[in-house]
Parts: structure tokens; sequence; C-alpha cells
DNA sequence: CGATTCCTTGAGGCATCTCAAGGCAAGTGG
DNA sequence: CCACTTGCCTTGAGATGCCTCAAGGAATCG
């Protein structure tokens, strides 16, 4: 289903499709000026001059497979990643071993912002299905917004908008119950399939039960019960990983007893 | 004990104390090159010619009493605040009028940079205890780092480190116990008091139990427990605010117990 | 087809929350 | 100076929400 967002490439363009077929172990470049996803990524905010600009940088595609991992926790850091299609899950290992997810990435969104504050990155990136990547030079973009202050608050914003996030995620973390939290993430992540030209009602989760737990500071018992919570309470239809939001205003209400 | 950081000018600088009890009303300015704080807060890794750079915007200094708010939530953005003196809290309102404290701040770290990403913050900022800050207004900083690679490459670390505070928050939150949330409060607290050249091992805390324990996502009372139970294990001994780690290496496996 | 992974559900236990009472220190007003 | 209030902390007792352990079903894979 989302793998329709996978083709960048549209037919007005037949001839680079064309060459495409003969280079194939050459790594793709991507220009962001004629990406479906600019209106959500990097680009976001940006006009002609700095899009040429980001243009020039011709960023590398790369495809990741499901369960394949983009980078990992001490990684040296050198690219951002925009992603172009599918779903990445970032995580941090604990010393005994268990994972603590940190977030869900979905296309036009960025990942390893974290990995400046050392050189290094903070957390591992996993393809959650088959993925889409552009690798963002680090080192490139600084040189451009070095010479380009709008250029460069689009960057601080991407990252301020990464600490607002997590700003949220602490919040629903330390204040509410298992009910609140479940109907929070579902929330969250039908708005942003919304924002994605996708149905903000229906949609088929990438994630593992405990990869929400883990996400969510809750067991995958807990996750499994508070859905079928949810069903009994007629706000969901559940089967499986498909998910149907039968009552948004009731999910809204469960999640708002606590926030806003 | 800490209020001793409060006195920014040495006695090297006597006519400089004369003439601010004489202009009282006019706001200070600062220059970050003589500053005692230039190796923890914004300048951190800058060499000559930026923090000339920094100097020359001659951030504007300001006193925030205990209780009052540097901003609030919603508050237009236009300056980042580096903490000079004292303690600050940031938080969130929930819907239900309880606040969730998402982070304190001690000399020498920037406050407001989740503001960027709306362009209002996304948070309050509240005093502990009397405190003194600088202005540091985000427009001109924009300007000046647009000039130069290396200055952008600080401020962009400095919001990366941010994120990455936040992921360990957030792992804490997800997947600690009561016992060892705590010693993971205290222990960063010890570390940041250490780096300021304060004792490791005794301090006061500037924040309440039901400060501490909306950060920890526990309830007070957990909170005053948690800390009774350290005191019977001798890894603490506490008096109200007043805190000793007697068994560093004890509170260390306290919270190692997950972690590291 | 067996092995594996993921999910659901039940039963019981426990950590933390909730409610409640009381102590202590600082501030306020008579 | 004392009585009173207020804010903050501690501690107890009981309630409960989530976790742990366990069993079994369904889908996927080699």
């Amino acid at each position: 289903m989302n793998t329709a967002l996978e083709a960048p490439v549209r037919s007005s363009r037949p001839v680079f499709v064309a060459q495409r077929a003969h280079v194939a172990p050459a790594p793709l470049k991507t220009q962001c000026s004629t990406c479906h996803l600019r209106e959500l990524c990097l680009p976001c905010g940006l006009g002609g001059t700095e899009m040429q600009q980001l243009d020039s940088l011709m960023f590398a595609r790369r495809k990741v497979k499901t369960g394949d991992t983009l980078y990992r926790e001490g990684d040296k850091f050198q690219f951002i990643y925009a992603v172009r299609s599918g779903t990445f899950k970032s995580s941090l290992m604990l010393a005994d071993g268990r994972e603590q997810v940190s977030g869900f990435h979905m296309a036009g969104e960025l990942m390893g912002l974290d990995g400046l504050a050392q050189g290094t990155h903070a957390s591992s990136a996993t393809a959650l299905e088959d993925t889409e990547i552009c690798a963002i030079p680090y080192a490139h973009l600084n040189e451009l917004s070095a010479g380009n202050s709008n250029m460069q608050h689009v960057v601080s914003r991407l990252m301020s908008r990464e600490i607002v996030r997590e700003h949220s995620l602490m919040m629903l973390l330390g204040s509410m119950n298992a009910e609140e939290r479940l109907a929070a993430f579902l929330l969250n992540l039908s708005q942003r399939l919304k924002a994605r030209g996708w149905s903000a009602s229906e949609f088929h989760l990438r994630m593992s039960r405990a990869e929400i737990g883990s996400y969510l500071g809750m067991k995958l018992e807990t996750v499994s019960r508070t859905f079928s919570a949810f069903v009994q309470q007629r706000l969901l239809e559940v089967d499986k990983r498909h998910i149907r939001i039968v009552d948004l205003d009731g999910l809204t209400r469960a999640f708002e007893m606590r926030v806003q």
C-alpha cells in the first residue's frame, strides 16, 4: 500500500527512467525540487534559490529492507536521513539487552539528528518494512546553510521540532495511563498518515505490539489488552495490525482525559 | 550555597561593581569571552574570531526571582536563554491544570530551543530560586552563524544535545522503576554540579518532591518513600532538601540495574 | 509440516497510586 | 510573643493498574 509512494520518477521523464535501468548498481541521486515529499521534508518552507542549492547536493538514495538497520548506536555521524518511503523505528539498547524504542519515522521525516551532539549516532534506525531513504551529508548541508540564513533556519526548526516531539512523548510517559497512551499514539499516527495523503481512519501498523509497548512504556500484553478494550468500547476495529478508527471523537476523548 | 555562583563580578573588577550600583535599572550587557561559564555555555568550542562575534552581540542580562517565569507556553519565540546562575524548571500545562516538568536547567545551560519549531515557546520556564540569565536574540545568532559554519555547528550541536538528553529521559520514563529513576536523577544532578565546580556528593535540591515526581513520572509520595528507602540502604543522607550521597557506587548500582 | 513469531487472554502478584493523618518550619497577624 | 495558617514532607493502609507467568491460537516461513 505504502509502496506506491516509492515511485519518485514521473512519466514526464521517461529518458531518465530508461537510464536508471542500465546503471542499476550505481547509487541513485535525487533532487528535492521534483520530490513529491518536498512539502513535508527538509525543503519545506524554502524558496527557489535555496531549493536549487539543495538540488545541487544530489542526495544519494538507498533502499533498506525490512529488519535491516540504516545506522547503529555509536556509528560515526555523517548523514542525516530523510525517509522516502516506508517506516523506520529508532531505538536504544539497554544494558540487559532489551531495546527501548524512541520513535517511529515515516515518509518525509528526518532521522539521525541526535548524532550531531557527539559525532556518533545515539540511537539505531531499523526498517520496519522495505524502505527507501535519502542520505543527506551533514557537512554539505552545513556549508550550504553557512551561506544562507533561511536554509539554516529550516534545519534548526527541524531539530527544534524533534525536541518538541520528544517533549510531548515525555508528557505521555510521565503522566498518562495505558488507554491514554495508546489513544495518543493512534491519533498521532492517524494525523501523520493523513498529512501524507493516506486514510486517517484506517491503516496498517508497521510495528509489533512489543515495539508499540516499548515506545509507550508498557508491556506488549498491556498493549494487546488495551486494543481489546478499545474494540469493546467501539472506538476501534482491530484485525491484527490492521486498524480502523470507528469513533474518532471517542478516541480523542480517551486521550484528552489528561492532555489539552 | 549555590548563590555564590551568582556573583559573576570578581574582586579584580571593583570599578565595574561600583558602576552597576549606579545604573541598576538599565539592562546589563554581557560578553561571552569574559564569562566564567564560557566553557559550559553557548561559546563552548568556539575560537577567538567567533568569540569576538558573539561578544559583539552583547547579550542582555536579566534577573528572575524565585517563582517568576522567564517565558510561558505560547509566548512568541525571540530569545534563547542561557542560565547564568540559579536553577530553572521547564514545564508544560496539562488540560486538567496539573503541570508536567520536562527539565531542570542550571548555570551554563540553554533554554528555549523548543520555541523554534513553531515560533512560540512550547514550554514555560520558571525560576526555582533567584536567578540570572543571558537573553540571546535568536535572529542575531542566526545571522551570525549564517556567515560561519563553526558557529552554526555549535548551535546545531547544542540542539542535538537537547534531543539526546530527552532520549535518555524517555528511556528512564519508559523502562525504569522508582528507585532506578531517582538514582538516575540524583547521579545526573551530581555530575552536572561537579562540572560546575560544586560538590558531587553533597548538595541542596532546588526543586520540591512534587516537581521531582512530575519530572520522573511518579507521585510525590513515591519520591519521598524512595528517598527514605535510599537512606535505609545507607546510600544517602537526606535532610529535607539537603542531600549527601554516602555510597556513590551503591547508588550507581541502583541505577545501572537496567541502563548501561 | 514443524518451527517460529506474533498476538490474545487469564490468573495472580506487586509496585505504585490514592487517600488520609500528622510533623515541621516559616510566615502572618493579633 | 504566641496562635494560627500555609507549604512541604513523611508515613501508613488500602486500592488498583499494570506486570509476570502461562497457555493456546493464528499466520508465516523454510
